[in-house]
RNA sequence: GCCGGAGUAGCUCAGGGGUAGAGCGCAUCCUUGGUAAGGAUGAGGUCACGAGUUCAAUUCUCGUCUUCGGCUCCA
């Protein structure tokens, strides 16, 4: 007999050997009909997979990420064998779960392609093979019998991955017809799946290099029940209706003109508006942090990003470096802000006591992007960012980087990202080229990062090999409706930078000592929070933030010039405010108004003119009564101060 | 940059080898109204751009541009 324990500590005894289907079956028939995998001592299992010792397990259905795994896994499984069905000798790359659903990398033989109208076919077969009913079998085989296995069949991608295992770890699952080598698990039978998507298909690199051949990418999500297919597709439409591409259009915040060219996007009036009452807001912040703003110029010699690296580093892939009628003369778009206050501090000698310096300033800096890569505004060739550069003494820097996290709160808490995944970017110790400046100085900003996280008490990730090239990072991201993930703020340590522009205090000792640099922004880009933004609030900014807060109606003609005075008198209060005075009845008025996201709505007809009221709507929840114009203003300001207070303050 | 879709009115989209249609929006007029769509009339398109095939191309072919979904990249 072997003792299991279940994830609430209670202890079981079983024949040794016994499964994980065997264990839900001994609990109830329920569980039974609903595990899709078990959890062994950490690692997940077939159902059908005996246990030969003492265990801890946990039984995994749909509600568990590893349950929902283990469906897909099968499920791209399922996929693979319904396109093998239609194209005999199709090699199979890998096909693993994505955060919904699963892909599975394909080459079909002879140059065949599969395009979307193949997917509605492959689908019905992979219903038909679901329907068959096969049992899933594991089987254990060794390195050169797996090997000779995929040569016979003729499929290279897979024997290139088997030649990369260790004998002795190789196992292939099959079910029907079909085999494929596979770690697992999977579920026991393919009965289980029963709604089937496939829902794009895309080109994707082998192995993710983009000097293999390219395969093809079918992906696919896959349910135990219609119904859940059914509400995922609702959700994906409603998420569709929050794109920030079309909400971006239809309330008029920004465009793309193909006469201006790719990724550079122009912010139209209620964009701008929106945009800057976001810098005020950070302006705001900042001061209080003790930042100074700078302005300076969109270009800058290109000696100076020899200096600073990033010629080198990305001048191939910039825009082109622009001539002067000097010869040998040339200029590079700023890609970036930070060598030109590098170049602000060595305007003046420094001394320690003037350190920390935060320098900051929204700069627009031009990157070329490739064409592939452009989207939206979260994704483009000219963008600003709310960026700043601190200059400060070693024995500063924990403490700086952590007023920065600060910040980033700060910003967080006022629009309300809940959501959001904190990410170290460590260099990768294998790829050193990658990377400038020593070792030493990499070692010491990576642990002032990782120590300023643990001492902020933040939840982060480690990702080795994702720094930037002079330093480390920690990232913000944050998803979009449709559940991509965006990297926002960011906060980078660098010693590098420094040292190249020769940067230096007077120290306590009289000696020259050189600065730290923490490169930072919050936002990131303007343009890909606004992005974002848009997303999160479905376009129903707050209040502080709406580019148009209030919208006068009149009911009808004759009470226009009231309305007007509502206006101006709202206009000079510093609240935004526009009239809708078109030719309409009112019960049209607010529904378009309703429909443009203004939060409020103020009805004035011959009541409201009478007693210098307005009647007060506000957008998603409905008439909030009457009120004299300044309790109305009053009011407005008490909504914005809730949503503010000690923000700034 | 690579693979695969798409580009028809301001927007959403239908159509199809014989130079175009709907709804919404817009304009004008009627209506002057009380908390989510009042009525009538009308204007708007080199069917992304450039070549080719054809008696004839918006429709078929090729190229370019833009855009969408991915891949790769992201200072």
């Amino acid at each position: 007999m072997i003792k299991i324990t279940l994830p609430d500590k209670s202890v079981r005894e079983y024949e040794e050997g016994i499964s994980g289907i065997e264990i839900a079956k001994s609990i109830s028939n329920r569980l039974a009909k609903d595990v899709l995998s078990i959890t062994v001592n950490g690692e997940v299992w077939d159902l059908t997979r005996g246990i030969t010792g003492n265990s801890e397990i946990k039984l995994n259905t749909w509600e568990d990420r590893e349950g929902k795994e283990t469906f897909w896994h099968t499920s791209a499984h399922l996929m693979a064998e319904a396109i093998e069905a239609f194209y005999p000798g199709t090699r199979f790359g890998i096909g693993p779960t994505v955060d919904t659903g699963f892909y599975y990398d394909v080459d079909l033989p002879d140059g065949q392609q599969l395009s979307e109208k193949d997917l509605e076919k492959i689908e019905k077969k992979m219903i038909e093979l679901a329907r068959q009913k096969n049992d899933i079998k594991r089987n254990e085989i060794s390195k050169s019998d797996a090997l000779k296995m995929f040569t016979e069949k003729g499929d290279n991608l897979k024997t290139e991955l088997i030649s990369e295992l260790e004998d002795g770890s190789i196992t292939l699952y099959n079910q029907g017809n079909f085999t494929d080598l596979c770690r697992g698990p999977h579920l026991p039978n393919t009965e289980a799946i029963k709604a089937i998507k496939l829902t794009s298909i895309a080109g994707a690199y082998w192995r993710g290099d983009e000097k293999n051949k390219m395969l093809t990418r079918v992906y696919g999500v896959t349910f135990p029940k219609q119904k859940m297919l059914d509400d995922y597709l609702v959700m994906v439409e409603e998420a569709k209706k929050r794109d920030h591409r079309k909400l971006g259009k239809e309330m008029g915040l920004f465009a793309f003109s193909e006469s201006v060219g790719q990724g550079l996007p122009l912010w139209l009036p209620k964009g701008a508006q929106l945009r800057a009452q976001l810098e005020d807001f950070l302006k705001k912040v900042q001061k209080k942090y003790g930042y100074e703003q700078v302005i300076t110029p969109h270009i800058g010699d290109v000696k100076l990003y020899k200096t600073s690296g990033h010629y080198e580093k990305y001048g191939k892939d910039s825009f082109q470096t622009i001539k002067t009628p000097a010869e040998g003369e040339e200029y590079m778009l700023k890609p970036m802000n930070c060598p030109h206050h590098c170049e602000i501090y060595k305007a003046f000698p420094r001394s320690y006591k003037d350190l920390p310096i935060r320098m900051a300033e929204f700069g627009t800096v031009y990157r070329y992007e490739m064409s592939g890569e452009l989207h939206g505004l979260t994704r483009v060739r000219g963008f600003t960012q709310d960026d700043a550069h601190i200059f400060c003494r070693p024995d500063q820097l924990k403490d700086e980087f952590k007023k920065v996290i600060d910040i980033i709160f700060i910003i967080f808490k006022a629009l309300e990202f809940e959501d959001y995944v904190a990410q170290i970017s460590l260099r990768d110790p294998e790829n050193t080229e990658k990377y400038i400046g020593t070792a030493e100085n990499w070692d010491k900003a990576e642990q002032a990062i990782i120590e300023a996280c643990e001492e902020k008490g933040l939840n982060t990730v480690t990702e080795l090999g994702e720094a930037a090239f002079y330093g480390p990072k920690l990232d913000f991201m944050i998803k979009d409706a449709l559940g991509r993930s965006w990297q926002l703020g960011t906060i980078q340590v660098d010693y590098n930078l420094p040292e190249r522009f020769d940067l230096e205090y007077i120290g306590a000792d009289d000696n020259r000592h050189q600065p730290v640099m923490i490169h930072r922004a919050p936002f990131g880009s303007m343009e890909r929070f606004v992005a974002v933004l848009i997303e999160h609030t479905a376009g129903k900014f707050p209040l502080w933030l709406a580019p148009e807060q209030v919208v006068v109606l009149p009911i009808s003609e004759k009470y226009n010039d009231y309305a007007k005075k509502v206006l101006n008198f709202l206009n000079n209060s510093d609240i935004r405010t526009v009239i809708d005075d078109r030719n309409e009845k009112i019960g049209r008025k607010i529904r378009d108004n309703e429909l443009k996201r203004i939060p409020y709505l103020l009805i004035v007809g011959e009541n409201e003119a009478e007693a210098e009221m307005v009647s007060v709507r506000r957008q998603g929840q409905g008439d909030k009564g009457i009120m004299k114009l300044p309790e109305f203003k009053d009011f407005m300001t008490k909504e914005i101060n809730e949503q503010l207070t000690g923000l700034y303050n």
